[in-house]
DNA sequence: TTGCGCAACGTGT
DNA sequence: ACACGTTGCGCAA
């Protein structure tokens, strides 16, 4: 089922299947009415707070989607980097690459919050929508970006 | 300090 | 064959 909500000003689409989301993609001019309590579990999600609804990652390659999954670890008001990400996944960062691949197509923005994976070296690069939107998304959060680049302190340990 | 070339990864074109 | 939301390394300014 398709329910539409609204995500800090954005409008999205959200596919969820007995309690499940399963997608979620941004529409610029959705005619579906807003549905306030898909809203409002979005809104958890971001916030990394406990929701009644849980996702899953479908229709790309088994590594793809333990990226993905890691990716999601990352708590509100912290980052990671490609690198960390790869590292933890497989023991080692030369899959860093894939990892910005695997970001690139997440299907659950911002579930899967791929705005809060950065440079190793703190910048802030790399969107496949607005970089802006990334650092609004980044200091909405608390997350301090000065000149383009994120403290080391805002590093998450996954 | 900055920059550039390189290899390694999997996917889409 | 090539380009990507990368990374660390070596080597040159």
């Amino acid at each position: 089922m398709n329910y539409s909500a609204e995500f800090l000003g954005l409008p999205l689409i959200v596919t969820v299947e007995d309690g499940v989301i399963k997608k979620i993609s941004y529409e610029k001019n959705n005619l579906l009415k807003k549905n306030k309590e898909i809203e409002r579990e979005i809104l958890k999600f971001w916030k990394s707070e406990e929701s009644s609804l849980s996702f899953v990652v479908e229709g790309l390659s088994e590594k793809v989607r333990k990226i993905l999954y890691k990716a999601a670890e990352i708590p509100f008001g912290k980052v990671s980097s490609y690198g960390d990400i790869s590292k933890a996944v497989f023991g080692s960062k030369k899959y860093s690459r894939l990892v910005g691949y695997a970001m690139s197509v997440n299907p659950l923005s911002p579930i899967v919050p791929c705005h809060r994976v950065i440079h190793s070296n703190g910048e802030v690069r790399g969107f496949t929508g607005s970089l802006k939107y990334k650092i609004k998304l980044l200091r909405l959060e608390g997350v301090p970006v000065n000149n383009g680049k994120v403290d080391k302190a805002f590093f998450a340990r996954l």
